[in-house]
DNA sequence: ATACACGCGCTTTTT
DNA sequence: GCGCGTGTAT
C-alpha cells in the first residue's frame, strides 16, 4: 500500500529529514555505519515521487552490489508499489551495459558484445602476451590487467598511457594496452571497466546519446559514494550534468576498495566540483549498543586523514565486547562454534550470526568446526558457483550462440568435449585467419565452405585453409552445430538453449565419463542443473532477449549477490569476508585472527594509506554487530606450510580495557602468567638415526599434560606433525613461558 | 590427442 | 596445502 508523504517524513530524524527534502541541487550525505542510510535513499525516490511528482524513470539510483539494489527496489516498492519498477535502479556496471546495448552502436560497439570476466580478461592477455613476445614470467599477466584496470578506472585510454610510459614497464603494459583493447573489439567483448569507460565516452562523444540521459536523469542517486572510481564519479557527473540534482551517500571512514581504485577524494573533489553542494551528517547509530559503537571508534580514530564525525545512539551499552585469545585457528574456530551453540540455546537463531575475517583461506576452520557442531552455515563468495567448469563451458557455449565472435568461449569449448581439434589444429586455424585478415569464425565459414568443394563460393577463391580432412571436417562439424545453436538461441527461450547444448555436445555424457568419483560426476551434473534452473527464470522474456539478460546477469554477478536473505535462508550462520560485509548487520559478529600480519594485513605495513585502509576495514567489520561483537585472536596460525606466532593486531590495542572482557585459551590452560616468552628451542644433535615410530614416541596432541627436565611441568598447546618429527607448542608453568620444541630431540614425559 | 604424474609458485580484499 | 603448467607415456 503506497504510503503518504506524512508518513514518509515522520519516519524520519531531523538530519535524515533534510537528506529527503533536500531535491533541488547538489547534496552530499554522509552517513556513518548504520545511520539509516538505505532508509533514507528509500524515502528520498518516494517522497521525490509523491511529493515533487518525479516520474519514476526519470530517477536514476546506483549502489554498490545488485543484491544491494534488489532491497533497495524492495523498499521502493514498499512506498511506490508498481512504479517502482520504472526507476532506473542498479550497480555502474549493470546501467552501463543496459545503456551500452540501447545505445552504444553509436560509437561502433557491437550489440551483442560478451562481459569479460576476470578468467576470460586472464585468457586473452595470455594471448595478448604471447602476441607481443611479453616474458610471463617477468610480468605476470594479472599485473598486467592490473595495470590496464587501473589506467581505465581513471579514463586513461591506449594512447594517453602509451604518451606517458616512463620505463620499460610502463613501455610493455602500453603495448600490451593497445594490443588487448584490439583483441577485445575482435572479440565483440567488453571487460568490466570497459562498461564504464565506454558508457563515458559514449556520452561525452556523441551529442544525441548526451542528450538523451542528462534530459532523461532529472535526480541521480549514487550510493556508497567513497567506493567510486574516476571514471564512475565522471559517469555520475555526466548523468547529472543537465539537471545538477546529484546526491551522493557515502562515508570515507568505510572506504575500502581503493586497491579498486575507488578514489576517496571523489567526495573531497565533490565540494570542489558543486560549491554549492548541501552536506548532511547522519551521525545517529539505529544499529549497535554505545560499547560496540565506542570500541569501533576508538580503532577508526586511529586514522589522520579522517574528518571527525562520532556516532552516538540511544540504546544502552550493552554487553562488553569479547577479546579471545585461541591456542590456534582450529581452537579459534572451536570456540566461535561453542558460543554460537551456547547463544542458538539461549533463542538466538542462526540468522543472527555472522564471522568475518580478512582473507577467504580463513574460511576453511570455520567451516570445519560448524560441520562438527552440526551448525548450519553459509559462505558468501569463496568457490564461486559461476567459476566451476562445467558451468563455464555450457556457459560459454551459450556466449558463442550470442556472439561467435568471442574468441575466449570459442577456445574454451571447441574441444569440449573432445572432437579431435587440438592445439595444434587451433593454432594453424588462427594463423591462416590472420593471413586472410579475417575473425575466427568468419574463416571456419571459408573453411567449410571449401571443406564442402563448393567451387562457385568465393571461398574458393581465397587461400585454402591448410589442415588436413580430418581436422577440418572436425571444425566443419563444430561450426555447424555452432550455427545451430545460434539459431536455437535468437529463435527460443534460454533453457531450450541450454537443453540444445547439453544434447548437441553430449555433455553429460562426457561430464560424468571425465569425473574421477561418482560423488564429482554428480556435484558437477547437479551444477549444470542449477544452471538451466536459474536460466529457466529468464524464459519470460523475448527470444534472444532472455539470453542477453542473462548472460549480462551472470556476468555481473557479484560475492554479495550470492548471500541468501537472512529472512529466507532457513537460519544459517553467514561467513563472510569483511569487504563483502559491507552494508550488512547482524546481532552478533566474530571478527577472527586480529593479529598484525592479517589484520592489519602484512602487504599494507610499509605503506601508511594503506595501513589506514586497514584500520578502516576493522572499523566496517565492528560496526556491523548490533549487540554482541567477539574480537578473535589466535595464538599460532598455520600459513604457507609453516606455522607463525603473530602479535595481537594494534586494533585490539586501541579499544579501552573497560570495554572488553578478555579471556586466553593459552594463559588459561597453562596457568602462566600474562606476559610470555617465546623462543625456539634446537637440539645440538639431531638424531636422524632413531627410528621414531608413532607409537614409541607416543606423539602428542594439544591439552596434554607434559613435563620437560628443563623447563617443568606444561601443557600442549599446538602439535604439529612434520614427517618423523612433531613440532610442539608447550606452555610451562611459571617463569619457563611458550616454547617451542622439536619431539624427535627434546626429552619429554608424559604426565 | 589424450591421460596422468609431478613440481613449482603462490595466497588480500572484488564489480 | 592448492591449482596450474609442463613433461612423459600411451
Amino acid at each position: 500500500m503506497p504510503t503518504t508523504v506524512d508518513h514518509i517524513l515522520s519516519e524520519l530524524n531531523p538530519p535524515q529529514r533534510e537528506a529527503v527534502t533536500a531535491t533541488q541541487g547538489p547534496l552530499l550525505i554522509l552517513a556513518g555505519p548504520g545511520s539509516g542510510k538505505t532508509r533514507v535513499i528509500a524515502h528520498r525516490i518516494a517522497y521525490l515521487v509523491q511529493h515533487e511528482e518525479v516520474e519514476p524513470w526519470r530517477i536514476v539510483a546506483v549502489t554498490f552490489t545488485n543484491k544491494a539494489a534488489r532491497e533497495m527496489r524492495g523498499r521502493v516498492v514498499a512506498h511506490l508499489d508498481e512504479q517502482a519498477s520504472d526507476v532506473m535502479l542498479g550497480t555502474f556496471h549493470s546501467i552501463c551495459a543496459r545503456i551500452l546495448r540501447i545505445d552504444g552502436n553509436r560509437i561502433g560497439l557491437d550489440r551483442s558484445f560478451n562481459i569479460y570476466d576476470d578468467a576470460d580478461q586472464m585468457a586473452l592477455m595470455k594471448r595478448v602476451a604471447e602476441a607481443l613476445g611479453i616474458d610471463t614470467r617477468a610480468i605476470k599477466e594479472r599485473a598486467i590487467l592490473s595495470a590496464i584496470s587501473h589506467a581505465k578506472s581513471e579514463l586513461i585510454s591506449p594512447s594517453d598511457y602509451a604518451s606517458k610510459t616512463h620505463d620499460w614497464f610502463t613501455e610493455v603494459i602500453a603495448r600490451a594496452y593497445e594490443r588487448y583493447q584490439q583483441m577485445l573489439a575482435e572479440n565483440s567483448a567488453l571487460d568490466f571497466d570497459d562498461l564504464i569507460v565506454k558508457t563515458v565516452q559514449l556520452l561525452q562523444d556523441d551529442e544525441h546519446t548526451r542528450r538523451k540521459y542528462q534530459d532523461r536523469f532529472l535526480h541521480v542517486l549514487v550510493d556508497e559514494f567513497q567506493d567510486t572510481n574516476v571514471a564512475q564519479y565522471q559517469l555520475a557527473r555526466l548523468f547529472a550534468a543537465f539537471h545538477g540534482n546529484i546526491c551522493v551517500v557515502g562515508d570515507p571512514d568505510q572506504s575500502i576498495y581503493s586497491w579498486r581504485s575507488a578514489d576517496i577524494r571523489n567526495i573531497l573533489n565533490f565540494e570542489r566540483d558543486f560549491a554549492n553542494a548541501k552536506i548532511v551528517l547522519l551521525e545517529q547509530n539505529y544499529r549497535s549498543t554505545q560499547n560496540i559503537l565506542d570500541a569501533a571508534h576508538a580503532v577508526i580514530a586511529g586514522n589522520k586523514q579522517r574528518k571527525e564525525k562520532s556516532l552516538w545512539t540511544e540504546r544502552g551499552a550493552g554487553e562488553p565486547i569479547v577479546v579471545y585469545e585461541a591456542y590456534d585457528e582450529q581452537e579459534e574456530a572451536q570456540f566461535v562454534a561453542d558460543e554460537v551453540a551456547g547463544l542458538l540455546r539461549s533463542g538466538h537463531d542462526e540468522r543472527d550470526f555472522a564471522v568475518m575475517y580478512r582473507t577467504n583461506a580463513q574460511s576453511r576452520a570455520l567451516e570445519e568446526a560448524l560441520i562438527r557442531a552440526g551448525i548450519r552455515y553459509q559462505i558468501v563468495g569463496g568457490t564461486r558457483f559461476y567459476e566451476r567448469r562445467e558451468v563455464k563451458d555450457v556457459l560459454a557455449y551459450m556466449r558463442l550462440a550470442h556472439n561467435p565472435y568471442d574468441l575466449v568461449s570459442f577456445a574454451r569449448v571447441v574441444n569440449v568435449p573432445g572432437r579431435g581439434i587440438g592445439d595444434k589444429t587451433m593454432e594453424q586455424l588462427e594463423l591462416w585467419a590472420g593471413r586472410l585478415g579475417l575473425p575466427l569464425y568468419t574463416a571456419l565459414q571459408i573453411l567449410s565452405a571449401q571443406q564442402a568443394g563448393d567451387r562457385e563460393h568465393e571461398a574458393a577463391k581465397l587461400e585454402p585453409h591448410p589442415l588436413g580432412t580430418r581436422q577440418a571436417n572436425a571444425l566443419a562439424g563444430f561450426l555447424e552445430m555452432l550455427d545451430e545453436l545460434i539459431d536455437v538461441g535468437a529463435k527460443n527461450n534460454v533453457s531450450t538453449l541450454i537443453d540444445g547444448v547439453l544434447e548437441r555436445t553430449q555433455y553429460r555424457k562426457w561430464l560424468l565419463a571425465s569425473a574421477d568419483d561418482d560423488a564429482e560426476a554428480e556435484e558437477r551434473w547437479a551444477n549444470v542443473e542449477e544452471l538451466r534452473n536459474v536460466a529457466s527464470d529468464y524464459d519470460g522474456l523475448a527470444a534472444g532477449h532472455g539470453l542477453v539478460s542473462f548472460l549480462e546477469d551472470v556476468a555481473l554477478i557479484s560475492d554479495a549477490d550470492t548471500l541468501e536473505d537472512a529472512d529466507d535462508n532457513g537460519g544459517k550462520v553467514t561467513l563472510i569476508t569483511l569487504h563483502s560485509a559491507k552494508g550488512l548487520e547482524y546481532p552478533v559478529v566474530f571478527m577472527i585472527a586480529m593479529e598484525e600480519g592479517v589484520l592489519p594485513h602484512v602487504r599494507s605495513f610499509d605503506d601508511p594509506a594503506q595501513m589506514e585502509e586497514e584500520r578502516r576495514l576493522a572499523y566496517v567489520g565492528m560496526t556491523r554487530a548490533k549487540s554482541r561483537l567477539y574480537l578473535l585472536r589466535s595464538f599460532r596460525r598455520y600459513g604457507t606450510g609453516m606455522s607463525t606466532h603473530n602479535p595481537p593486531s594494534r586494533f585490539l590495542r586501541d579499544i579501552p580495557s573497560e570495554l572488553i572482557t578478555a579471556k586466553s585459551a593459552v594463559s588459561e590452560a597453562a596457568g602462566a602468567p600474562a606476559e610470555r616468552t617465546e623462543m625456539r628451542y634446537r637440539a645440538a644433535e639431531r638424531v636422524r638415526e632413531r627410528d621414531v615410530s608413532d607409537a614409541e614416541a607416543g606423539f602428542f596432541s594439544g591439552g596434554e599434560r607434559v613435563r620437560h627436565p628443563r623447563f617443568g611441568e606444561g601443557i600442549v598447546v599446538a602439535a604439529v606433525t612434520k614427517g618423523d618429527d612433531q613440532e610442539l607448542t608447550i606452555a610451562f608453568k611459571g617463569e619457563a613461558g611458550m616454547k617451542k620444541l622439536m619431539l624427535s630431540f627434546a626429552p619429554l614425559e608424559r604426565m
